[in-house]
DNA sequence: TTGTACGCGTTATCAT
DNA sequence: ATGATAACGCGTACAA
């Protein structure tokens, strides 16, 4: 509860000079500032972030927006909300998870309402009416993810073209030639449409093309049991196939959940490779998954520093760089040994 | 970015009358009400809060403290999180979950700060120095959930007692005698010693010694991979038990998994009845888990309601609400009949 | 190097 | 019913 004034009579120097030393706006000699260092410690001094928000016209915190209302929140996901805030409090500025914030007048009111000084936005589409929103406004953003065309935007993503690319070749590296690629096609209609999944898709399509391999692409939704109804029938409708990529974490522990139900055999008759999971969930299933791990502290740094960035120096490059998965080996892929 | 005294001059007013309009301080008369608010409307007026937080001495903003850093922000807690911050905006609050907070001295900080006008606290320990932190400060605060004596303290929480006595009259109303309770037992010296546990699993040791049942308890960390190991290996250790209730939300897909991998059948050789879940992961089984549902978003709403309380009316009485979680039948239980 | 004084946008008191 | 105006706590020209 003590002000400025406290400890500027405490230390019997002016406000100024208080605030001076607080900030290191100016020089100020040796002694003086020992002594006012020294009235805050025994005061107890805490600036008051209202009166500096209020003179400065800036509050120093970021939200960080993630549209929890409508999907789940999963681990990885906390696994970006925790290294984002880490870092944000490394540079001085405070990082909260702000609730829902899902449609593009929830941007408005929350930007104009002047107690964010930046967001970053997660979970990003292809087309975002939200990303659109952050443009027209002036409050600075930047996304961990992309829309269609990101240029002029400041982001940060996974590289899943090099993600999808990385795991088939891990597939075709133990004689894979028939592979399916499973996520959710529920398409632009729906919040689930985002950019992850189409340039995944995509890229699957267009490496399986090139290379002369069989790929297959199925259907399903972001829920366990819509893996399990998937890894039931999996091996009856897809009888060719003998290693799967899914991309799709809420449902991998069900579906295989369903290979098993249907005595479909990991990895015997069916290699499963989840693409962009975490230790947790893979570690559901038996065997447990071999998996492409989200960099999910990676990113939450760097988008971080990109919103920052962006608050204290606008003129800087925008940012846009992409982290790939990292390899995690588990028993649901046969043993590379065993080809070689 | 218009000013209250922009409003002002737009409207011909001064600057308090437009205050007045806003807040409702005082009476105005309807004319110029209307004009303040056509000229508010006209030019995009919005309250800085900043300014507002320095001359009110509040900034309306309530943390949620969730240990997301050590502990998985599961399905449950989300939906604490969405309903606590919908409630506060009903009642003109924000309320952001703020990360980290785990020691006495995050929470010094963060309520000395100045940024806070009250602090929700997630996952309350029995023996909690969270909570004598905040019982020192003068920062309002409520607890979901509550140590071990919380007299004197704001509190909602789940009431343990009547859904572990609920669980169990679940299975004896199936028949069965000899009962397993599994959950994690790494006691008080860490951080997962919570409450719940601790009151859940005495309620279970006290009425299995009333209704002359046989009960076991089993240690099982908050893990798929510890609760596989424990299923794999749980009908060779506990051959007499036929029913358990399991308190482990994160532990539990595995323990289904771990079963079936050893071949014991649910529910015909083990009937299964998990605690304190939710949907998404009781349908990850198969199959699909019996269970009693957090009733997180009620929880939240009362939550919010009593820190906002505390913070509005300093004097009205400490709530100390319990709710029930809810049955949701699965297939991991036989069904009713077949004993009727 | 340090001090004075004004402004940031709102609220609330005290006049009128 | 409405208006002037003094806080609120801090940052920063501008002066000294």
């Amino acid at each position: 509860m003590a002000t400025m004034q406290d400890v500027a009579q405490h230390a019997g120097v002016s406000i100024a000079t208080v605030s001076f030393v607080l900030n290191g706006t100016k020089a100020v000699s040796e002694p003086t500032k020992r002594r006012v260092e020294s009235a805050m410690a025994e005061l107890g001094y805490r600036r008051n972030p209202a009166g500096s928000a209020l003179a400065r016209g800036r509050t120093d915190i970021i939200a960080l927006l993630y549209p929890a209302l409508q999907r789940q929140l999963h681990a990885t996901a906390t696994r970006f909300f925790t290294s984002a805030a880490e870092r944000a409090q490394e540079r001085g500025f405070s990082l909260v998870m702000w609730p829902a914030a899902n449609e593009a007048q929830e941007i408005d009111a929350l930007t104009k309402s002047g107690l964010i000084d930046g967001v970053l936005l997660m979970e990003v589409q292809l087309e975002d009416e939200r990303v659109e929103a952050l443009r027209r406004g002036t409050t600075p953003f930047a996304l961990i993810g992309r829309t269609q065309d990101p240029t002029g935007l400041p982001f940060v993503d996974i590289d899943f073209e090099q993600t999808v690319i990385s795991g088939l070749e891990e597939l075709v590296a133990r004689g894979h030639t028939s592979i399916a690629f499973i996520y959710d096609h529920s398409g632009p209609t729906t919040l689930h449409a985002y950019g992850a999944i189409a340039r995944a898709s995509r890229t699957f399509r267009d490496t399986i093309a090139q290379s002369g391999l069989s790929g297959v692409t199925v259907d399903c939704r972001e829920n366990p049991r819509a893996g399990r109804e998937v890894g039931e029938t999996f091996r009856e409708r897809y009888p060719d196939v003998t290693a799967v990529l899914i991309m799709n974490e809420l449902a991998s522990p069900g579906f295989m959940t369903g290979l098993r139900q249907a005595g479909t055999q990991v990895p015997e008759d069916l290699a499963v490779l989840s693409l962009v999971s975490s230790d947790t969930v893979a570690s559901m299933s038996d065997p447990e998954l071999a998996f492409m791990r989200a960099p999910a502290e990676e990113l939450g740094r760097l988008g971080t520093d990109a919103v920052i960035d962006r608050i204290t120096a606008p003129d800087s490059p925008l940012p846009n760089t992409l982290v790939p998965c990292e390899m995690v080996n588990g028993n649901s892929l046969p043993r590379l040994t065993e080809q070689a």
